[in-house]
Order: structure tokens, then C-alpha cells, then sequence
DNA sequence: ATGCGTGTATTATCACAGTAATACACGAGG
DNA sequence: CCTCGTGTATTACTGTGATAATACACGCAT
């Protein structure tokens, strides 16, 4: 049972939008797949203490993009094929890599020193992460 | 007289964020210097082809924060000083990785694997900008 | 002095995100 | 059977971003 507790809400992004990539999220990690059940909409809003609308919203989205199935009032469902998953890490990683890349350029950062940035900064992000596969 | 003709603007952040944003960028590039004019409100807002009482938040936005002063009707200035300097550097450049990194942990990209993605789509985003210095 | 462009302020409307309070039909489990 | 949780839908309200149409005081140039 996939869950949302994790889930750290920012106040920039839609919180729906927030919701939905927590699910893509899980489905790349292999931390979601096929067949997995999700928590009802009611269950959602209380973990990430939202409205439940707000939940029905970000479902409405993730069926609308394929990788969450709904059967009548028995809950959803997550849906994962070879083209969803393709389609979601082109998104978290091909697009998070091209905007970086294109704000970094905006303010003429050389690629050089986007590398030696990123280096400098990659372990500090890793803090409170510590112990994961390299 | 600094322009904003260059400026794309997207429809996800505000566009008063936008417009100060761009301002930022050309003051770190050195392109916007102590004592350089703004042009007009109505003026920047036939630029960017947007409301003046947008553009006009976007200023209030940029003299709260220091970097554009204001005096009566005789149009706005840019003001830098060392401390302004460091934190729209900090804001563009340290912010900017950081948040870059974050997402690439959250899906669990390693290190090596960002450098790759980084290295391989750098040049692409490159394409309609030859020329500049390394 | 008289315009005119300026910064500034006010009011109104619209769309979207989010919340809130319900309502209802369905289906499993007591 | 019947309750309970489910998904779904509706209505209303709030705050914010953006647009729109004005209004006004100021200062410079004609």
C-alpha cells in the first residue's frame, strides 16, 4: 500500500501536482508497481492534511495520464507499462536535467563550473540520506 | 537603459517573478549597473506585452528588495552594493543547484549518473547561443 | 501655463488553487 | 438487511495572480 506520509508539501507547486509526482516518484524507484493499491482519497487528505478534494483532484490527473486505474468505490490502483514508464522518467529526469541546464545557461554559468557546483553541493543534500546504494 | 524585449515568458511562475527574475540575471551578468534606468512601467509592460499594474508589482517587489530604488516620477534605477550582489548570486546560482540536486536525489540519480545527463544535454541547450565566451 | 508622461492608487472582473460542507450511489462485511 | 467507507459530484467561499479602466499628483519641456 503506497502511502503519502513521506511527503513533504511546498507552498509554490500546486499541491495536486505535488501529490501526483510523490506517485511517479515511487513508480521509477520500482517502489510502486502494477497492481499496487493506493489509500482512499479520505485516507490521503489525513496523511498529507489537506482537503479531500483537493486529493480527488490529483486523481482525477494521475488517471487522466494512465498510471492510476479507479474500478467503481474499490479504490485505485496503480497501472505501470513499458510507454507510462518511459513517459515518466523522460519527465523527472531528461526535463528536471533540461531546465537546469537552461537556467544555469541563462546566467552563463560554463559547464565547468555547473560541475564543480553540483560536486560541491552533492553530499551536503545527502545528510539526512545516508546509507543508500551509490 | 535596460530592456526587456529578450525576456520569454513562461505561464507556471508569475510574471511579476518573471520580470524581477530577468532583472537579477542582468545584474549579475554585469549587463545591469548601479545608476542604469529602468525604462517606464507602460513601457516594460509594451515590452513584455502585459498589464502595467503587473509590471508595476513587479517593481515593488524589486524595491522591496533592494536592487531597484525609485525616486517621484523620474523612473526607476538599478542599485547594487556588495551585500545585494551576493544574495541574488546566492538566489541564482547556490539556490538553483540545490534545488537541482534534490530532485535528482528524490528519484535516486547517483552522482556520476547527473554528470552524465548533465554532460550529454548540455550542448543541445546550447544551439541557438554559439558564440558566447567558454 | 499647459500638456504630457511619470509613478502611484483604487476598484472591478476573471481564472485557478484550495478549502469546506454536503449529498449520493455503490459494494463489501457485520 | 444495513451500516459504513468508498468514489464522485455540487456548491460556496477564500486568496492570489493577472487584467482592465480609471484617477491623481508631480515634474519636465514646450
Amino acid at each position: 500500500m503506497l502511502s503519502f506520509y513521506g511527503l513533504k508539501l511546498n507552498t509554490r507547486d500546486p499541491v495536486y501536482l505535488q501529490a501526483a509526482l510523490h506517485v511517479k516518484r515511487q513508480i521509477l524507484l520500482g517502489e510502486a508497481q502494477s497492481g499496487d493499491r493506493l489509500p482512499s482519497r479520505r485516507e490521503i487528505a489525513a496523511q498529507l492534511q489537506i482537503n479531500p478534494n483537493t486529493v480527488q483532484k490529483a486523481f482525477k490527473l494521475m488517471e487522466d495520464e494512465g498510471y492510476v486505474h479507479t474500478v467503481g468505490n474499490q479504490g485505485s490502483v496503480i497501472y505501470v507499462d513499458e510507454q507510462i514508464r518511459e513517459t515518466i522518467e523522460n519527465e523527472l529526469t531528461h526535463e528536471l536535467v533540461t531546465e537546469f541546464i537552461q537556467s544555469a545557461q541563462e546566467i552563463n554559468l560554463s559547464f565547468k563550473r555547473v560541475v564543480e557546483l553540483v560536486s560541491e553541493l552533492w553530499d551536503r543534500e545527502r545528510e539526512d540520506d545516508a546509507g543508500r546504494k551509490e
